[in-house]
DNA sequence: GCAAGGTC
């Protein structure tokens, strides 16, 4: 039985055999147990087995014209830090009657399943496989999942690998061009990458970044007044701006006495967050707890390995049926919020719902309770870091569970004649989730009770001067939205793109803020001018989708790579016809910035 | 020395 990774093994075991022996296999942690009456081994792997790469000869890459990597794909070769799992698979096939491969039920999970099977065949030629899916790691959904084994869905493996090969190759041939190009410019061991995740994502950011450097600010004018209404003085303004000083002060001059055409005190419920994913705990984490997307990721899988929360890369946001929300309940009974998941145990509770559902992982959730004391003592110097995202783990959840929270949405609006003032507010009738998620927790301003009829009376009148606003920096949380709405990436690997930029030295981050810097803008400009489908962020939905074309209408990847290749030709040629203009472009800010640096010593 | 996708 072969799982995606060592935690899935282990539960493998737990569920199916209840008692297990641990054995260590060349390193790798082995499961045995009975099963039906045999005997049965669990092991977890790490991951892909297998990964392409180019043959020795086409890897120097001054010998080698980029584009020629276009005539030849890469290999499928083992990957070298596998060893110790390839070297345990083939000594456990070596004598299976049956194997089950249980990697996880996604599309992954399919390719890491056929090369765990390539890998069984070359020992074992007559073992029967199956292949067994489980949407949840609980008793019921694993023990069901090994009562029905299925079949390998060569179609999903087969996406994967295109996938992986086209990757390769794209990034292969504009890397090297790009770093071919200015070669003489950059330091040592320096690159240029290029990759179809990574640069529309720089694309996005660089975008922003000319949007507000080409920004030209207006001048404009609004009205803003303090009324009397009874035995109130109330701020009010005018929804309206002006172009002109002049014309906003003849509006003003005319406001004197009105009368309140609406008075609206309307309760409105404010619901509480949908069950955590991995994109909006790395949003959330960035804004609320100002810690990157990178490392919130690196601490949610510590406290995932030491066993305080679930499984952090996920696309779910429902609760899947077999989580017993309760018992997470009363384990949570013993953290600092004991006393609020108590309450929801005794007053009842009904959990929020997304609208995804990623068929192989649940939302993240606590799974032990720890208090911060103990969170530190397990994470010595991470311990700050680890506190804060378990806390927020563990508050998200409660939050989910929570009653929403109450607001009156208030709302006045007065007639002048010439023009109708207004004035907005609100307060809080019930804090509902926000008592334990006070993240989201709205500031109240309220209103005075007015009526429709009453007279107002401006008391002061004034006109004032604004400024239109550039549109702000991209901040690392709206980035990582816009980039699960272009499908750039996934659960797992969105902060890493962002950091191969930063890496690459594109792009840098500041408290939550993308700024790109000067080689990024340059790099980023010349490739919107001249291949701006390289750059564009649909370029990867468009990808996505010729890739799924394998799996729904069962196109052959033999079909299907030569076209994709084709179209990356074009644009290959496009760019090398303008490649003088984008070595000055490149070498402009890669020079500039090594006399900067000589400069400062 | 290239990518993006798993995993620790």
């Amino acid at each position: 039985m072969v799982a995606e990774k060592r935690s899935v093994a282990q539960a493998i075991a737990k569920y199916l055999g209840g008692t297990y022996r641990l054995q260590k296999i060349y390193g790798v942690a082995t499961y045995y147990f009975r099963y039906n009456g045999r005997e049965a081994a669990a092991l977890g792997l790490s991951g892909h087995l297998m990964d392409f790469d180019f043959a020795a000869r086409q890897n120097i890459w001054t010998w080698l014209p980029p584009e020629e990597l276009f005539q030849t794909p890469p290999l499928l070769v083992a990957r070298g830090e596998t060893l110790p799992y390839l070297k345990a698979l083939r000594s456990l096939a070596y004598k299976a009657e049956e194997v089950y491969l249980a990697l996880d039920a996604d599309v992954e999970g399919e390719a890491i399943a056929y090369e765990t099977a390539l890998v069984i065949r070359l020992v074992n030629r007559r073992a029967k496989m199956y292949r067994v899916r489980f949407n949840a790691v609980t008793y019921k959904d694993i023990r069901a999942a090994f009562q029905k084994p299925t079949r390998l869905d060569l179609k999903q493996a087969e996406k994967v690998f295109t996938r992986m090969q086209i990757d390769l190759t794209l990034g292969a041939v504009f890397t090297r061009f790009l770093t071919l190009t200015v070669k003489n410019s950059l330091q040592k061991g320096q690159f240029l990458s290029y990759g179809p995740c990574q640069t529309p994502v720089l694309g996005m950011v660089v975008a922003r970044e000319l949007e507000r450097r080409n920004f030209k600010p207006e001048k404009y004018y609004v009205i803003k007044a303090l009324v009397e209404i009874g035995d109130n003085k109330i701020e009010m303004s005018a929804d309206i701006r002006f172009k002109t000083r002049k014309e906003a002060e003849a509006v003003a001059a005319a406001i004197r006495q009105g009368v309140v055409k609406a008075a609206v005190y309307k309760p409105h419920h404010v619901q509480p967050p949908d069950p955590l994913d991995t994109v909006e705990l790395e949003r959330r984490a960035s804004r609320w707890l100002g810690i990157n997307s990178k490392k919130t990721l690196d601490v949610a899988e510590e406290l995932y390995r030491a066993g305080y929360i679930s499984y952090p890369r996920t696309e779910t946001t429902i609760y899947p049926p077999t989580l017993d929300l309760r018992e997470v309940l009363q384990e949570l009974a013993a953290t600092e919020h004991g006393d609020y998941a108590e309450e929801l145990l005794r007053r009842g509770f009904r959990p929020t719902r997304g609208d995804s559902d990623d068929g192989a992982h649940p939302p993240i959730y606590p799974t032990k309770a720890a208090t911060k004391s103990e969170i530190y003592r397990t994470f010595g110097k991470a311990g700050y870091h680890a506190w804060a995202i378990y806390d927020f783990v563990v508050r998200h959840f409660l939050a989910t569970l929570s009653p929403p929270a109450l607001v009156e949405k208030q709302k006045i609006v007065a007639d002048f004649g010439k023009i109708h003032l207004e004035a907005v507010g609100q307060k809080t009738l019930d804090e509902g989730y926000w008592r334990i998620y006070s993240w989201e927790r709205q500031s109240e301003k309220p209103l005075p009770r007015v009526e429709v009829g009453d007279v107002a009376r401006a008391v002061k009148v004034e006109v004032v001067e604004r400024e239109t606003e550039p549109p702000p920096q991209m901040t690392e949380s709206e980035l990582l939205a816009l980039m699960r709405k272009h499908g750039i990436g996934t659960d797992a690997t969105m902060q890493d793109h962002i950091y191969t930029n930063v890496k690459r030295g594109y792009m840098k981050m500041q408290r939550g803020k993308c700024i790109p810097t000067e080689l990024g803008i340059a790099l980023a400009t010349a490739l919107f001018k001249y291949a701006p489908e390289l750059i564009e962020p649909t370029v990867r939905a468009r990808m996505e989708k010729a890739l799924q074309s394998i799996v729904k209408d069962g196109i052959s990847p033999k079909n299907l790579v030569p076209e994709i290749k084709a179209e990356f030709e074009k644009y290959y040629q496009a760019l090398k016809e303008r490649r003088e203009e984008l070595r000055r472009a490149l070498e402009a800010v890669l020079n500039g910035k090594q006399e900067e640096r000589r400069g400062h010593s």
